[in-house]
DNA sequence: CCATAAGTTCGATGATTGTCAAACTTTGAT
DNA sequence: ATCAAAGTTTGACAATCATCGAACTTATGG
């Protein structure tokens, strides 16, 4: 029974406020296909996802990087549980300082694109995309 | 009176075809704070921009090179008129591969953020934003 | 108390990238 | 023909970044 101690750290990283998000750092945060794979696999969920369960093709220390990235570019929140690191996309107050851009993102990372008459067809692929 | 003549290189860079725009290289290309204003200034603009008339703070040769990487990316057309190389936003092509893309972020970047109740008003600024 | 699980921190490394200056090319005007 | 204007090309250089392995921290379970 794990009783919350109010000695010592909290074992909170620190998060920027929500006015404090800049598109640059936003940006520099998207670009990595690995840290985009994050963000599209916690848009496509319903609740919080620990670090250890996403599908991820790097170790883990380079994970941790990616997650620090994002959480500093203020686009995920990260709390303990346990021994484990839960995270939660900012969905809805990054939609406040820059409307529509992280749902045009992960539309256009889904793999969604009018594919068009050409000579692949668009089969159902199970990819997280983004 | 100049002929156009038909020998020769058209002087015509290489363009990457619609479908050939990718997710990841575009946002390389809007990465940089630099080639994020070049698109701003032509999404403001009425029409085609000579690389000389945009307002940028690096050499020509910089210049050059971020034309180059946004050309590549497939976010601008380039062609010359005389001595002069005109740009042009393939708005509308990237919006059927990207729908709203383009537009979220020329308005994440253009400054028109809620400033909430905060100390700095946020007065009428020309900065061209982005 | 000891072991295990889940992440983090700390260098180190290899690759990429933004920047500039100098030399070059192409076009238009004198 | 000569000259200037507009960009491009080509190195070179410094800075940033993604990646990994090894050692470390913290919490849970026997």
């Amino acid at each position: 029974m794990a009783v919350a101690r109010s000695s010592g750290q909290e074992r909170v990283p620190p998060h920027p406020d929500v006015q404090a998000i800049t598109l640059q750092k936003v940006l520099e945060a998207l670009v990595d296909p690995v840290r985009r794979s994050i963000v599209c696999q916690l848009y496509a969920a319903s609740g919080d996802i620990n670090c250890g369960a996403f599908d991820l093709p790097v170790e883990k220390s380079t994970a941790t990087h990616h997650f620090r990235v994002l959480r500093e570019a203020g686009l995920i929140r990260q709390y303990y549980v346990g021994t484990s690191r839960m995270n939660a996309l900012r969905h809805a107050e990054i939609d406040t300082v820059f409307p529509g851009l992280l749902g045009a993102l992960v539309t256009a990372g889904d793999g969604s694109r009018p594919a068009g008459p050409g000579p692949a067809a668009p089969g159902p692929d199970t990819q997280t995309g983004l």
